[in-house]
DNA sequence: GATCGCAATTTTTTT
DNA sequence: AATTGCGATC
C-alpha cells in the first residue's frame, strides 16, 4: 500500500500522529478517536515508508487481545507474515526477555510463573515460617502490600528503609522472606516479571544495550495505566534514541488501584522535553447525546487536562435512565428489552453489552437470560486456566519442567490421594531446609530416612515424577498432559468418582488437552524460527499462565456479552446496558473514602458509557441482595451529573412498601406463573400485608405458623434451578429460614443449596 | 490421614 | 450464596 493509501483515510491530527516518526509523541486520543487506526498506520508507515526492519519496532500494550488485534491488522496492511515485528503485552515481553537473559541475574531460566493463588499459597507458608498465626497477618492484605511495592518498583531493602512505622517494618521483612521462597523455587509472580527486567536492566548495561539496540522505536498503548515500574521500563529502553511514542488518555486511567501512576501521563512533556502532543479530539464512534452525556459526567473531575471530544454525527436516541425497585427487576427490565431488540428490530445479540461494577452482579442477568434462553458469554469472570483440575494438570508440567516449583509440588503431591499428608509434608520440607534444599530435596530423604510406612509412599510419588520427567521430553504439551494425567492416577480417580462434577472436570481436562494440542499446531513454525531452546510445553505454560479469557473470548457469534466496566475498556458495542448504578456500587463503596477514589469511579462510568456507540441505557435499582441479605441503595451521584437534557427518564411503578412476596421475581413476571411456587421465602413465613379501611398497607408482622406441606418439598420433587437447570431433590434439611436441600442436577451434579436464597422452581 | 459438617468470609476492578 | 477453612470424628 502506497502512503497516500496510507494517511488518505486519516483526520490531518491522525496524520500528523502518523507521520511524527522520531522523538518523543504523546498522543492523547480521546474515546472513539480512531486510536487503533492510527497506530496500526503508523507501524505500517514506519515500515513501508522510512524502511524501518519490522523487528527493530516493538509496540507494548497491556492485554493480548489488544495485542493480537494490533498485530494482525499490521500484518495484514503490510501483507507480512511473521516479520519479527514485536507487539504483546508488557508481561509478555518480559518473560521473553526474562527466559533470554535472567542468567545474568544469577538465575535459571526455567523459572515458573506464579499466578495469585499461588502467591498467596507461597505468603501463607511465609508466615508459618515466621511463626506468624494468618489470622492476625492477613496473607491477602500482604500480597497486596507486596504487589504495591513492585509496582513501585521497590525492592525489599529499600521496602525497609521507605517503612515509617512498625507493621510497616514487619511487612517488609516479611516481603524479604517472601522474595527468598521465590528464588528458592525458582519462581516469579506477575509483579516480578517487571521488577525483574528492570533490575536486569539497571544491573546489566550490556543486556539492556541489546534490547535498546534492536528496539529503534517504541510504542506504548494505554500509557495512562502504566504504573512505576513499567515506567522506569520504557524510560530504560528508549533512552538514547528517544523514539518513543504513547498513547493515551488521562480521562480512561481506572487502574489506580493496581498502581497506575496516572502522573506518567500528564507529566509526559516534562519527562520527554522535547515531546511532541497530538490530541485526536473527533469522536467515530457515539451519537451525540452519548458523548455530551458522558463528556458532561467526566468534566466534574479536578484532577483533569481538560479535553473537548465532539462528533459530526447528529440526532441520536437519548439515553435511557431506567430505575428500577429491585436488582431482580432491573435484569428483567434489560432481558425484555434484549428481546425485543432482537424480534422486532432483528438486531444481531452480538450487538449488545450489559456492564456491571463487580463480578457478582453477572449472576441476576444471567438467571434472567437463561430464562428467556437468550445466548450470553461472560467476558472474564471464572477463567478455565484457574479451575482446580486444570491447575492441577499445569502444576504436574511445571514440577517437571522446574523440580523447585514448591507450590507445584505442595498442589501434586497427593493429588490424587496417596497417603502422603500434612505430618509427611512438614517433615520433608524441615529435612529439606536443613539440607539446604528445597522440599523436593526433602522428599528424596525422606524416601531414604524416614519412617518404612510412609516413605515407601514418597517413594513411589517421587518414581513416578522422575519417570514422568524423562517421558514427556520428547512430548508435545497436549500428549505431555494426557500421559501425566493417566500416570499419575489422576484421570482414573475422576473416573471412579463418576458424578457429573467428576464428568465436569474431566471434560475441562479434555477441552485442556485440546487447547494444548491447538497451541502446538499454530506454534510449531514459530519454534522452528526461534533460536531459544525452549519446548513447546515451556512455551505453553508461559502462555497460559499470560493469557486470560478474556482474550481468547469471540466477540463475534450471536450471543450477548456481560462483562466488568474493567474489561470493557478498548472495546465498542451498538448497544451499551451500564447497569447498578448506585452509590456504593459505581462509585463502589471501598473507593468513595477519597476524592481521588470517586473521580477514578467516575471515569470507570465514563469508560462505560463511551463504548456504546447507538444506544446507551443506564440502570439502578433502589434495592438489591448483597451478601445473601437485601440492602437499600441510593441512584449514583453521577446520573445526577450527567445533564437531563440527555436522558429519558424511564421508572417501574414504585412501590410504597417492600414487597415481601415478588422479590424472587416469579410473581411479576408477565404470562402467568401460576404453577410454579417459590421455595425461596415459604409463605409461613412472609410478612403478610393486608388492606386497611383508609387502603394503606401495612405490615403485620405477627408470622402465622402454617408449616409447608412436606410434599411440595420433600425428597424426590423435580425442580429447576435458574443456574443449574433442571434436578432431583435428594434430602431436606433445616425448617424456616434454614431450610437447606440437597439437589442432584442433571448438568451440574450434586448441590447442597439454602432454599431461602436459590430461586427454585417445580418442574 | 481422610472425610464430613459447620462456620466464616466474601465483593472492586486484573495484567 | 458459594467457596474456603477448620475441627471433629472415623
Amino acid at each position: 500500500m502506497s502512503s497516500e493509501h496510507l494517511l488518505a483515510s486519516l483526520n490531518p491530527e491522525q496524520q500528523e500522529a502518523v507521520v511524527s516518526t522520531e522523538g518523543p509523541l504523546l498522543i492523547l486520543a480521546g474515546a472513539g478517536s480512531g486510536k487503533t487506526r492510527v497506530l496500526v498506520h503508523r507501524l505500517a508507515y514506519l515500515v513501508q515508508e522510512k524502511g524501518v526492519d519490522p523487528a527493530s519496532l516493538l509496540a507494548v500494550t497491556f492485554t493480548n487481545k489488544a495485542a493480537g488485534e494490533m498485530r494482525e491488522r499490521v500484518e495484514r496492511l503490510l501483507g507480512l507474515g511473521h516479520s519479527g515485528l514485536w507487539v504483546s503485552t508488557f508481561h509478555s515481553t518480559c518473560v521473553r526477555i526474562l527466559r533470554r537473559d535472567i542468567g545474568a541475574l544469577g538465575r535459571d531460566q526455567n523459572f515458573v510463573i506464579y499466578d495469585d493463588s499461588d502467591s498467596l499459597g507461597l505468603i501463607k507458608q511465609v508466615l508459618k515460617r515466621h511463626n506468624l498465626d494468618p489470622k492476625i497477618v492477613e496473607p491477602r492484605r500482604l500480597r497486596w502490600k507486596f504487589d504495591q511495592w513492585k509496582n513501585e518498583g521497590v525492592l525489599p531493602d529499600r521496602a525497609m528503609e521507605l517503612s515509617t512505622d512498625l507493621e510497616e517494618e514487619r511487612s517488609a521483612e516479611l516481603y524479604e522472606t517472601y522474595q527468598r521462597m521465590l528464588f528458592e523455587a525458582n519462581a516469579l509472580d506477575f509483579g516480578d516479571l517487571l521488577l525483574q527486567t528492570v533490575v536486569l536492566f539497571k544491573e546489566h548495561p550490556e543486556v539492556l544495550e541489546l534490547y535498546r539496540q534492536r528496539f529503534q522505536f517504541v510504542l506504548v498503548d494505554e500509557y495512562q495505566d502504566t504504573n512505576t515500574v513499567q515506567y522506569q521500563w520504557v524510560k530504560q529502553l528508549v533512552s538514547g534514541h528517544g523514539n518513543l511514542c504513547v498513547v493515551g488518555d488521562p480521562d480512561q486511567s481506572i487502574y489506580a488501584w493496581r498502581g497506575a501512576n496516572l502522573r506518567n501521563i500528564l507529566d509526559f512533556e516534562r519527562d520527554y522535553p522535547d515531546a511532541k502532543v497530538v490530541r485526536l479530539e473527533q469522536n467515530y464512534r457515539s451519537t451525540q447525546p452519548i458523548l455530551e452525556g458522558a463528556s458532561a459526567l467526566v468534566a466534574n473531575n479536578i484532577e483533569r487536562k481538560s479535553k473537548r471530544l465532539y462528533t459530526e454525527r447528529e440526532g441520536g436516541e437519548l439515553i435511557t435512565l431506567f430505575e428500577a425497585n429491585t436488582d431482580r427487576e432491573e435484569a428483567q427490565y434489560v432481558v425484555r428489552e434484549i428481546l425485543t431488540l432482537q424480534r422486532e428490530d432483528g438486531r444481531d445479540l452480538s450487538e449488545i453489552a450489559i456492564f456491571y461494577r463487580t463480578n457478582a452482579q453477572s449472576r441476576t442477568f444471567e438467571e434472567e437470560l437463561l430464562k428467556y434462553n437468550v445466548p450470553y458469554v461472560i467476558v472474564g469472570g471464572v477463567r478455565f486456566y484457574e479451575r482446580a483440575e486444570v491447575k492441577d494438570a499445569l502444576a504436574y508440567l511445571r514440577v517437571l519442567i522446574n523440580s523447585a516449583d514448591e507450590m507445584g509440588l505442595r498442589r501434586i503431591v497427593n493429588n490424587p490421594p496417596r497417603g502422603i499428608g500434612r505430618t509427611t509434608l512438614d517433615r520433608a520440607a524441615e529435612m529439606g531446609r536443613e539440607a539446604g534444599g528445597g522440599l523436593l530435596q526433602g522428599l528424596r530423604r525422606f524416601a531414604s530416612d524416614g519412617p518404612a510406612r510412609s516413605s515407601g509412599k514418597v517413594k513411589a510419588f517421587l518414581e513416578l515424577i522422575d519417570g514422568l520427567a524423562r517421558e514427556i521430553q520428547d512430548l508435545g504439551p497436549g500428549e505431555a498432559i494426557a500421559r501425566v494425567l493417566d500416570a499419575s492416577g489422576y484421570l482414573r480417580q475422576l473416573e471412579k468418582d463418576g458424578s457429573p462434577e467428576a464428568e465436569g472436570r474431566i471434560e475441562n481436562l479434555r477441552e485442556l488437552v485440546s487447547s494444548a494440542e491447538e497451541f502446538k499446531a499454530e506454534n510449531i513454525e514459530e519454534l522452528m524460527e526461534d533460536s531459544s531452546e525452549r519446548s513447546l510445553i515451556e512455551l505453553f505454560l508461559d502462555q497460559v499462565a499470560l493469557v486470560s479469557d478474556l482474550d481468547q473470548a469471540d466477540l463475534g457469534e450471536a450471543r450477548v456479552s456481560l462483562m466488568t466496566t474493567h474489561s470493557a475498556k478498548g472495546l465498542e458495542f451498538p448497544w451499551v446496558y451500564l447497569v447498578g448504578l448506585e452509590e456504593g456500587l459505581l462509585p463502589h463503596a471501598a473507593s468513595s473514602h477519597d476524592e481521588s477514589g470517586i473521580e477514578e469511579e467516575r471515569r470507570l462510568c465514563y469508560v462505560g458509557m463511551t463504548r456504546a456507540m447507538e444506544k446507551l441505557t443506564l440502570t439502578c435499582a433502589a434495592e438489591r441482595m448483597r451478601f445473601g441479605k437485601r440492602s437499600h441503595s441510593m441512584p449514583s451521584r453521577f446520573l445526577r451529573e450527567i445533564p437531563f437534557e440527555y436522558i429519558e427518564l424511564k421508572s417501574a411503578p414504585k412501590r410504597r412498601l417492600p414487597r415481601y412476596g415478588d422479590h424472587e421475581g416469579f410473581e411479576s413476571r408477565s404470562g402467568g406463573q401460576s404453577r410454579s411456587s417459590s421455595w425461596g421465602k415459604p409463605s409461613a413465613e412472609r410478612p403478610k400485608t393486608k388492606r386497611r379501611s383508609d387502603g394503606e398497607r401495612q405490615l403485620d408482622t405477627s408470622y402465622s405458623q402454617e408449616s409447608s406441606h412436606e410434599g411440595d418439598s420433600g425428597a424426590g420433587t423435580r425442580v429447576r434451578h435458574p443456574v443449574y437447570g433442571l434436578g432431583t431433590v435428594l434430602e431436606v434439611s433445616g425448617d424456616g429460614e434454614n431450610r437447606k436441600l440437597k439437589i442432584r442436577f442433571e448438568r451440574a451434579g450434586v448441590k447442597k443449596i439454602l432454599a431461602r436464597y436459590a430461586n427454585l422452581e417445580r418442574a
